[in-house]
RNA sequence: GCGGACGUGGUGGAAUUGGUAGACACGUCAGAUUUAGGUUCUGAUGGUUAACACUGUGGGGGUUCGAGUCCCUCCGUCCGCACCA
């Protein structure tokens, strides 16, 4: 009976429903709230309710299961939560295409997502999951845009939008396709409308400097952030003109201002339209600029280009006049929207000045270049910052950085400068022209202008009977909803009808989670918050390492300042997984095709089965529809369960980097899955059961193959233990497997010992639980362990095992590899030489030689150097 | 252009952080089982070689008894930012 290759089909589909069932009918993961044991928040991206789960989402929530798992059994009190990020565009599109109702499109997703994740067996606490759209969450949120309108969070202003001219309405950007209405395909316009920001701007300098303090957060990530925030530190000086327009410009090299030859200022800049009325030039400069402006792609490359205004300013400690330029590479946004000119010591004023004929004069010098010769023969351009000050006046001969504080100084004294810290962080608006969002608490009240709402007067529910007939938002043309009165005045007034950008829905929903009483209506509990946060682990894409990781930070600190709650940073520790990827096959004319259209030749190209023409493999990348890539889990977990699907996605590549998907790879993990299977089928047919786990046995006594193995043991326990502490989950895989392997090894012994593998066989389920939960869970009922392995804890290794008494000691000659011998990790170091000039291979090369050195490293290496 | 990461078998990737390179898989090959295919079990598998041996972590140089790991340099790939003064 004890054949471990006896047919035992494992039949997963049951299984794992049944274990699915049982956790959710049990409440298995509900989160603990004994207050017994020290918290750990685990939290993945929350989903777009698109529709459809696909292979990325597999693999966060994987990633996150798996931690969640562990942390649970590692005696933490988990909080392991699951929701929708329901808002957005896609819904309303639906509405455009089909005529269903954005609401009914949503939750409607929501609930066929719900049994896709289902299927997948991860331990949520399904009591807190919630959707974005759920009138109670929307209606908190405009409580807390209140609350910080008053802090003066909120204001509103002018800003470009698309417009779609056609179809008169605006346009996400993702609506806008090379620079054309996505249904119209009109050339879409740029058009100014009064909307809302919130001043993220009020945190520049706290969202830099904290960043600091993110250790657990990947380099990358903060990175990307602090060059997002764009800090630079520089100096702001005003060049008085003639015609009395004074022109304050930013620089971070003011050392370099005796080189000045012109100053340049923004298309944008007030003076640019100014001098526009009275100079037919500069009339006609902006006027090319503006249309040519339009596209972004065309901004990107455009050569520099300027117009000379006949106006110039004075230099401030040179009896020269500079002349003035409007140039279309100086930023309106950026600094003063104006800038002087040092051809010699940066790229662009140096192309300029080339361009326009400007004089290119050296006020740096090259450490060694002993005199004013032009740096790297015959360029006048220089851009470094060692060297020193030349034809300079007052900085001749002083480094770059002293220079720099000298010049400041002397601007400053002179009343004509100061240091300034310029940010590229820009505050975030938050209007869309949409209905399927959160609406803004605001009214337009003739009388008395634009007036927030009292929290009384909230909710503001979105009305259902929309129509999307017409274009644009339809909260504009509903017949009563716009109509309210002015909460000051009373009198008639019309509600705002822009709605909030999604991602204010995803910069708090993390705190959401925290809330203990579902039924409360205070999501942000200052208690409940206090015992969850910060998040201990947060797991999501790249992508959003820049807008949502910021906006959420951001929200964090404004809702702490607003006395909701009272943390800073909401993500102690961030992972951000790689993409899912799949090679692409292409016909010679781009076309892409599914893998099953294409298949391979003998001489190892492929070619489209239908046709036999050749078919281009492109490399691997991220899946998606329009490739033709994607593989759905659903047809996966069909035919190879979810545990296998679960091993697979964190196999073999580090989860922080691209996974490449394969067939093949999927099939070995399908196989490990079963080989597991037999392993416990065989086992409870030897006997094994949780009533022998009993440590009654002397390791001495024990065959030494069984020994090694129970020793061998607690090193697995040690190595997975570390891996999963450290996110290393291709190797929790890969010593998970070690770990079988070894198992296999000693099948003939079970019999024997049933007492020794009962307990080891108890601890690799316990191992591999987090990873392949269905058929562990399966297993430990199996074998009559009671309660569930899920809500078990985690095994210890005995430190007394891991000490290896004897090894194997590589020896070498020369740096050489040379052979290896046994020994005792004790023996004394003459010992281990004499024995390793033993080695014949090593006699080999030394014999008749000197030994001039003897390298002993104890439990490493010899090293016989001749 | 600036910034960051990386480069290891046919493939994905390990390597206790300076100490036996290639763990664990995928693939391939062979043997056993099977009517056969699949599954399963066992073994082999960096390259050259009949073998001894030599060689091998993008190229070149350096430090060291010893380098995939540290330093210099060149090349390549990927990612981010991009007229930010």
């Amino acid at each position: 009976m004890c054949d471990i290759s006896e047919n035992t089909p494992y039949n997963f589909s049951v299984i794992e429903q049944k274990w699915q069932e049982f956790w959710l009918k049990n409440n298995s993961f509900v989160t603990d709230l004994s207050g017994k044991k020290p918290k750990y928040y685990v939290l993945e991206m929350f989903m777009y309710p698109s529709g459809k789960v696909h292979i990325g989402h597999v693999r966060n929530y994987t990633i996150g299961d798996i931690i969640a798992r562990f942390k649970r059994a590692s005696g933490y009190a988990v909080l392991h939560p699951v929701g929708w990020d329901a808002f957005g565009l896609p819904a309303e599109n639906a509405a455009l295409a089909h005529g269903e109702h954005p609401k009914k499109w949503t939750y409607k997703n929501i609930a066929a997502m719900k049994e896709q994740i289902r299927a997948l067996g991860f331990s949520y606490d399904w009591s807190r999951e919630f959707a974005t759209c759920d009138e109670k969450y929307y209606a908190f949120q405009q409580k807390l845009f209140l609350a910080m309108h008053k802090r003066g969070f909120i204001y509103r202003k002018n800003s470009e939008v698309n417009w779609d001219p056609v179809d008169s309405c605006v346009l996400a950007n993702e609506q806008v396709i090379d620079g054309k209405g996505w249904r119209s395909g009109a050339m879409v316009e740029k058009k100014m409308l009064p909307q809302w920001f919130i001043k993220i701007t009020n945190f520049k300098k706290e969202l830099l400097s904290a960043l600091d303090g993110l250790e657990g957060w990947p380099e990358k990530v903060r990175v990307m952030q602090s060059n997002w925030i764009g800090k630079s530190e520089g100096c702001s000086i005003k060049f008085s003109g003639d015609s009395g327009d004074d022109i304050l410009v930013f620089t971070t090299r003011p050392e370099t201002l005796f080189g000045a030859s012109f100053v340049a200022i923004s298309p944008h800049h007030d003076l640019a339209e100014k001098l526009a009325t009275k100079n037919p030039s500069v009339a006609k400069f902006l006027e090319e600029f503006k249309k040519g402006s339009i596209s972004e792609e065309i901004m990107e490359k455009q050569e520099k280009l300027g117009v000379n205004t006949g106006i110039t300013v004075n230099h401030p400690f040179l009896p020269t006049k500079l002349p003035v330029y409007v140039a279309n590479f100086v930023l309106k946004e950026y600094g003063t929207g104006a800038i002087f000119g040092t051809p010699a010591h940066d790229e662009r004023d140096y192309d300029f000045a080339t361009k326009y004929g400007l004089p290119i004069s050296q006020v740096i010098d090259l450490p060694g270049n002993g005199g004013n010769d032009t740096p790297d023969g015959g360029s006048l351009l220089y851009t470094g910052i060692d060297g020193s000050m030349v034809n300079s006046d007052f900085l001749n001969g002083m480094s770059v950085l002293d220079a720099r504080n000298a010049i400041i100084e002397k601007l400053c004294n002179i009343g004509i400068g100061s240091r300034e810290e310029f940010y590229k962080l820009r505050d975030w608006g938050v209007s869309r022209q949409r209905y399927w969002g959160c609406p803004i608490p605001m009214v337009h009240c003739p009388k008395c202008g634009v007036v927030a709402l009292e929290e009384k007067n909230l909710p503001v529910l979105l009305p259902e009977d929309v129509s999307f007939e017409k274009t644009g938002n339809p909260l504009d043309h509903h017949i009563t909803w716009k109509h309210t009165v002015c909460p000051l005045c009373g009198a008639a007034a019309t509600r705002e009808t822009d709605t909030l950008d999604t991602f204010v829905d995803s910069s708090w929903y993390f705190l959401r989670f925290c809330i203990n009483d579902s039924e409360s209506d205070d999501l942000l509990s200052a208690e409940d918050i206090k015992q969850w946060m910060p998040v201990d682990q947060y797991i999501g894409g790249i992508e959003h390492a820049i807008l949502h990781l910021l906006y959420a930070r951001f929200f964090t600190r404004a809702l702490s300042t607003c006395e909701f709650i009272d943390v800073q940073e909401p993500f102690e520790n961030l992972f951000t997984q790689g993409m899912v990827c799949n090679v692409t096959y292409r016909r010679e004319n781009g076309e892409w095709l599914f893998p099953e259209q294409v298949r391979r030749r003998e001489s190892g190209d492929f070619e489209l089965l239908e046709t036999g023409e050749p078919v281009i493999v492109g490399r691997l990348e991220k899946m998606s529809k329009s490739k033709k890539n994607v593989v759905d889990p659903d047809v996966i977990i069909s035919n190879y369960g979810a545990d296998a699907l679960r091993l697979f996605v964190i196999s073999d590549t580090p989860p922080e980097k691209d996974f490449p998907w394969s067939d093949e790879g999927l099939e070995g993990c399908w196989r490990f899955v079963n080989r597991l299977w037999r392993l416990f089928v065989f086992m409870q047919n030897c006997g094994v059961e949780a009533q022998k786990c009993a440590i009654d046995f002397n390791l001495e006594q024990l065959p030494a193959n069984v020994g090694e193995l129970y020793k061998n043991f607690h090193g697995f326990i040690k190595k997975i233990t570390d891996a999963l502490e450290n996110r290393h989950l291709n190797k929790v895989v890969a010593f998970g497997r070690e770990m079988v392997n070894a198992v296999y090894g000693c099948l003939d012994d079970v019999k024997g010992y049933r007492n020794v593998f009962s307990i080891i066989i108890r601890d690799l389920i316990k191992l591999m639980a987090p990873v392949v939960p269905h058929i562990c869970e399966e297993a430990w009922s199996m074998l009559g362990f009671t309660g569930l392995v899920s809500s078990g804890d985690w095994p210890v290794y005995d430190q007394q095992y891991l000490i290896v008494s004897t090894i194997n000691l590589p020896i070498q000659v020369n740096g050489k590899l040379r052979g290896s011998i046994d020994v005792d990790v004790d023996d004394p170091e003459e010992v281990v030489f004499e024995k390793a000039l033993g080695l014949q291979s090593v006699q080999n090369i030394v014999a008749g030689k000197v030994i001039k050195d003897k390298i002993f490293v104890r439990g490493r290496i010899v090293n016989f150097v001749v």
